[in-house]
RNA sequence: GGCCCGGUGGUCAAGCGGUUAAGACACGGCCCUUUCACGGCUGUAACACGGGUUCGAGUCCCGUCCGGGUCACCA
């Protein structure tokens, strides 16, 4: 992976590096880290730091380049920023060799060239006849030079605009491109290179086998092929992926940084979402046949999975949160109790940390309630992201338990104070969960509740309602909402004083 | 605008010249059920359009339309 330090990594970096970190490591080959940082004007502090905690968040650990203690590895530098003699002797070689020249145009000559070129009307850029220094003598370079006048170095090129040659592209099959006729920059006038120059020197020397990149590189990959070529290296395996997009008032379009948060890999920190469940969103939205597998084998690691690049996408797929939660129920319910607890509180102490003491002296609570429902053959899905799961056990702290949905339609404040009442009265914490419901049902009976729900339908006429609004009231004054897990198990965790508390209260 | 890449239900997608055009998410209904979930059953819903080629086209070809990308001494 070789991403520039210009910001925070996000949800398209993490997409790219599990492509190169599957590949890698599927053929026993090495996942490696390079820092492209050419352009000093965008550079980032702390940005690289970022970049390898972030990936290591979600799993992804580099065998070999830059790291946050050095460099680990024989193919260094790590940083293109101290590679700068390699660029320079490749690009002194191609000019030696009469395939690169020094220009010594201006901003403003090129300019001038780019308006003549429009007003009649040919293609814009630095090439053919328009290349003012491509056929500049030596004594006139020498001059310039001596004059410490600033120059680039550009690729003289090779090819006419009418040429075209193909290239295979693991993602989208046979590519048939239009060859590159530009005298592109290779060397910037400060002697640092262009990406162009950087990556077709270093991905040969580094023994880069494969390139992921997004397909806003399909568009240069002719000068990248130009350049292999001059250079008479071999081409890497080139994978132009899919952009990840989303819907903008009716538009389709590439997510971007600026606009859409969740692009930031902070916005799913934030949230807790667990690493696990994004990889496995990932990997479905990178591999069509992941769900399948998955499906096939729901208790395989993931990295078993065979991922395969003709099975990825090439039309760019809508970010769909919808789906990323499902998935996240389904890897949540997977991992035990303790972990998520674990994981609940590491992010609590980083995002939500008031309530962080409550989660500790709350622990054995907090595993009861998470552990609802989860040992059966039909396990609760409740859990999705711990911003989402503390606002499903909320109500058993006092501090954040607020009665927040109101009573049946059919029941009045004062009906239901009498029905707690009589809760309150006939209620034996000790009662296992059949003799407690049993217990509701007579309440329900004696005021005048159907107790069954089927009973109700039959006559609703007979009824005020079912057991099931009686028993909606008594799980207003426990938990304060109209639904929740079972009210009996709550209870137990809960223990009696509080129970008896919150339904007192509200009588 | 030139060039490039795309276009199968609301979303992600299978499909590789012959299928009743899979599956997942979302949405609706039913069942289970004290609520909510979970689970089971079930429903709505798609080959952008127009021409070819072919006995036969979502699949191949051409055009149109639509979307995206790119046209830097940024990556």
């Amino acid at each position: 992976m070789a991403p520039s330090p210009t910001g925070f990594i996000h949800l398209g970096n993490l997409y790219g590096a599990f492509v190169d970190e599957r590949l890698a490591h599927q053929s026993k080959g090495v996942f490696m880290l390079r820092i492209e940082d050419t352009d000093d004007k965008r550079k980032v502090e702390g940005a690289i730091k970022a970049i390898i905690s972030s990936l290591e968040y979600f799993d992804l650990k580099f065998d070999e380049g830059a790291s946050i203690d050095g460099a680990v590895g024989n193919y260094g530098p790590y940083f293109q920023s101290n590679r700068g003699e390699i660029y320079q002797t490749v690009a002194k070689y191609l000019v030696e060799v009469g395939r690169a020249y020094p220009c010594f145009c201006t901003e403003e000559e090129l300019g001038e060239i780019r308006e003549r070129q429009v007003s009649v009307n040919v293609n814009t850029g630095y090439y053919g006849k328009w290349a003012r220094d491509r056929e500049l003598s030596l004594e006139d370079i020498e001059k310039h030079l001596k004059n410490n006048i600033s120059f680039v170095i550009r690729l003289k090129s090779r090819g006419n605009q009418e040429d075209t040659f193909e290239i295979s592209d693991a993602i989208r099959g046979c590519l048939s491109l239009p060859a590159n006729y530009q005298d592109v920059v290779i060397l910037k006038a400060n002697g640092i290179p262009t990406y162009h120059f950087a990556h077709v020197v270093d991905d040969h020397l580094m023994r880069i086998t494969h390139v992921v990149r997004g397909e806003e590189w399909l568009s240069t990959l002719p000068i990248h092929f130009e350049l292999f070529r001059t250079l008479g290296w071999e081409l890497p395996v080139y994978c132009h992926t899919a952009h990840l997009m989303k819907i903008d008032n009716g538009v389709k379009r590439k997510l971007s940084k600026r606009k859409d948060p969740e692009l930031g890999l902070e916005y799913y920190m934030k949230l807790g979402y667990h690493p696990e469940a994004v990889r496995e969103y990932l990997l479905t939205i990178l591999n069509s046949n992941f769900e399948e597998w998955r499906n096939e084998s729901p208790d395989s690691d993931i990295d078993n999975f065979q991922f395969t690049l003709n099975k990825m996408s090439n039309s760019g797929a809508l970010f769909d949160l919808n789906k990323l939660n499902d998935i996240s129920q389904n890897v949540l319910v997977k991992i035990p109790v303790k972990e998520i607890y674990d994981f609940l509180l590491r992010w609590a102490k980083d995002y939500k940390r008031e309530i962080v003491d409550s989660l500790i002296d709350y622990k054995d609570a907090v595993l009861k309630m998470l552990s609802i429902g989860r040992d059966s053959d039909k396990p609760r899905k409740d859990l999705i992201y711990c911003q989402q799961i503390f606002e499903h056990i909320s109500y058993f702290f006092d501090d954040y338990f607020k009665v927040v949905d109101k009573y049946p339609e059919n029941i009045e404040d004062a009906e239901a104070r009498k029905l707690l009442k009589a809760y309150l009265e006939t209620y034996n914490h000790g009662d296992d969960q059949s003799q407690w419901f049993d217990k509701i049902r007579v309440i329900a009976t004696e005021n005048g509740y159907a107790a069954k729900p089927k009973e109700f339908k039959k006559n609703p006429q007979m009824y005020k309602g079912h057991v099931g609004d009686v028993s909606v009231v008594i799980r207003i004054a426990i938990v304060g909402r109209s639904s929740s897990p079972d009210i009996w198990e709550l209870q137990q965790i809960m223990g009696e004083k509080k129970v008896r508390e919150r339904v007192q209260s509200l009588i």
